[in-house]
DNA sequence: TAGATTGTTAATCGATTAACAATC
DNA sequence: TAGATTGTTAATCGATTAACAATC
């Protein structure tokens, strides 16, 4: 029903920093906020922020602002964090493992089940309490657990088969953390590349910029 | 001198994924390419790659395309990852270690030269060769070798001030982990701030938007 | 009631696409 | 030379901002 409109894609990448602010200012106590003082605080314009919001519906009120919690539980209901999907993690390497120890799914309403790894020394283990299995027992506990997203933390090279595999054991979505990026036209469901050299790069490229003029 | 034309956001944040392509095309052995064959791989089309190249200068040649090796270069100078930056790592837990470990650091022209940390178990370790220090020895360190770039692996609460200490001494660029966000207006220096939240609540939206439709 | 602030419409601005002369 | 493909200009498209009536 919300799902008329087109929402673009400048609106989606703004939602979660919404929501992150949002849940910073409910910790903070904040029971109230308006486009402007929002606007002000993210470095947006009030215009844009109400612009965004309407695109799913009228969450506040005139003359008093957005209530905060009121508008959490409207974005979650967007994002579809009550409905808490179940992830599994593929390669528990460093940076596997470092998600599994740290990383706060909850927060998006994802609750990892199990971790897939080759490596004879991690199966078995368990970190913060989610299991490592043997890859070859992917379909088996695919087809127990019915996983909804498949995290991706293993080497470029294996990522293309590995993802098209998790798909065919019925994953709806590909959280890819692998240097290869993945494209949904090719897999049939959505992907997001997380690439940490293209945020590296972007940073190098600003450094330059803020250091030419003045020098 | 590049620097005369205002080059917008969009346009950077398509330039390191142009560098990855390229890259993994030479590596192919291939030699040249066209905007067009290029779009088709990228899903971009090709009059926005070239007016995105165009930004910067007359990279290719009428009837041949661009030269894959010398596109390279062209953007590796835009980025200044020739320069080889320095780089501290902050917070040497379950992310900073996987960092140090796992990720290329060199393909962004980027060397870390030391990571720091408040652990004492932590101190005096060293990964991929890269010794973590006492964090109170911060000022001395920096004093010493005038890093170029902070990387931030350290609990939210902590970031806003450690992040204002590292600029006081000298840091020129901040690539940011933490879950706090940081503003380049704040602290006077280039920022990245990289949330993994934000792209997991991006996938889980554009899994609901596909769920949605048929069903 | 008066003040504040929304949701929405219209105006502006910027980014993408299309077209084509230039030229390898 | 003929074919291919660039860099750039103009046209289109979409996103952001401004303005304001509606209303809490």
């Amino acid at each position: 029903m919300e799902n008329t409109k087109h929402v673009s894609k400048a609106v989606i990448s703004r939602l979660p920093r919404y929501y992150r602010m949002l849940r910073r200012l409910a910790e903070e106590k904040v029971k109230r906020i308006s486009s402007k003082d929002l606007a002000a605080q993210m470095g947006l314009t009030a215009s844009q922020i109400r612009q965004d919001l309407s695109c799913f519906g009228g969450f506040g009120q005139q003359g008093y602002g957005y209530n905060v919690d009121k508008l959490i539980v409207e974005l979650e209901c967007i994002f579809g964090v009550a409905s808490s999907q179940r992830a599994v993690l593929l390669g528990a390497g460093n940076l596997g493992r470092a998600l599994l120890r740290n990383f706060d799914f909850s927060f998006c309403g994802v609750r990892p089940i199990a971790a897939f790894d080759t490596e004879e020394d991690l199966v078995g283990r368990t970190f913060r309490g989610i299991p490592v299995c043997a890859l070859y027992e992917l379909e088996l506990i695919c087809g127990r657990e019915h996983p909804d997203i498949a995290v991706l933390c293993v080497p470029g090279d294996q990522v293309q088969a590995l993802a098209a595999r998790l798909v065919r054991c019925g994953v709806r979505g590909i959280w890819n953390f692998s240097s290869v990026s993945l494209r949904e036209d090719d897999l049939g469901v959505p992907v997001e590349n997380v690439h940490f050299s293209d945020s590296l790069m972007r940073l190098c490229y600003h450094m330059k910029e803020a250091g030419a003029p003045q020098e």
